[in-house]
DNA sequence: GGCCATTGGATACCTTCGCTATCCATGTTA
DNA sequence: TAACATGGATAGCGAAGGTATCCAATGGCC
């Protein structure tokens, strides 16, 4: 299909579809000529993928091109694929330059026996939050982290779950990222409801 | 103190204060003359606030403003003010109007027996974040997302347990807020972490 | 083969967001 | 009283994400 098909597929207008393959977020399609290119069915499949990782869920796009980078570079068996995307994503928005001391995250993943890359950008992330909220007045040290990282084990679980039944690999990577990422802003939300819940709970408990 | 003081204790700027001033993050000080104001603890404890949230967890400032709304609107008890602020946080990044089918939602609610303000935003956020999965081809019914609320409910537990101990109301509230808001990549770090781990568990398992 | 709308590519521009810098009249302080 | 600081108003900046314009090369239709 041309580009302006792609568009009128996607819903996504011609100008940002340049604007992608520009970035780097979508791949060239087929030179037909010097001014004419075609683009097929996966085109279309990666857009849609942009779409929800930049338009739905917010990412910026630098990190969105770190995720797809990862993405096409799957070569060896889909675990290792999966451990490249999900333990890949570098969150963002917290600093994590300047690494305070991933003391507490180490000895946290090695309390749990966690097989996690040394280098991945979750312990950044997770060192970063907790010298955050040191600062602010809000110790939260490694003992009260450990039930957040047992029932985080347990989300992880259904994460995976989700996953079985998908033959093609690329295919399953892709529904990782997806679940991975779009997920986040629902669970928070499942959070706060519980947190409200739980405070009216505790509210008529205490007897008004 | 004066505006000078208050950026050099906090280490915020000074322009960047009148910014806040004006977009009303930060509450006027006491006007001693018509070019003289004066500041006091609470304006460096709700500086700091701002920071964390706008700095470090990277929220909007118009999103920034609504929490602290919901702070100064306490006149109740505690827990009153808890569910307005834990259950009234707005996400922000997914597009929450034009609210698809928050019947799912409802009845996902309903089954766990929760105690959620009909009206809460969080309710929306997760059934926006669910139809978005739907049209890219992840369903994720109420079903498979019951477990993961049950999970949510747990964490809210420990979340509840981190308030404890504190006398003032208001300042209860503001811890409540940190944690709910600064603690959310926290918690995305470990279940990224907890998903690498599974997924290497399962690939060990499985057998290279 | 000739003609014109369409395509892809390059480039410049636009909008929003979160600051930041400049001015200036008023006030404080030594 | 003179020099400097303060608060308020306003304008500008830089990044991010996207949009609009321009243009030569083409493909399709006759």
């Amino acid at each position: 299909m041309r580009m302006s098909e792609l568009s009128r597929r996607s819903g996504v207008p011609v100008a940002t579809i340049k604007y992608y393959l520009r970035e780097g977020l979508l791949p060239a399609g087929r030179q037909l000529s010097a001014t004419q290119a075609e683009y097929d069915e996966q085109h279309l499949r990666r857009l849609r993928l942009v779409r929800a990782l930049i338009g739905v869920r917010g990412l910026p796009v630098s990190t969105t091109r770190e995720l797809l980078g990862a993405l096409s570079e799957y070569t060896g068996d889909t675990h290792r694929l999966l451990g490249l995307v999900l333990g890949g994503i570098r969150t963002s928005d917290a600093a994590e330059q300047g690494v305070p001391e991933p003391a507490d995250v180490d000895a946290l993943v090695a309390e749990l026996d966690w097989d996690v890359h040394k280098a991945a950008p979750a312990r950044l992330a997770l060192a970063g939050t907790l010298a955050s909220l040191r600062t602010l007045g809000v110790p939260l040290d490694r003992h009260s982290l450990l039930p957040y990282a047992r029932l985080a084990q347990r989300t992880a679980v259904l994460d995976l779950d989700q996953l079985r039944g998908i033959d093609d690999p690329l295919e399953t990577a892709e529904r990782a990222l997806l679940l991975t990422v779009l997920l986040e802003p629902a669970l928070m939300a499942l959070r706060r409801m519980a947190q409200e819940n739980e405070s009216a709970r505790r509210h008529a408990e205490a007897g008004d």
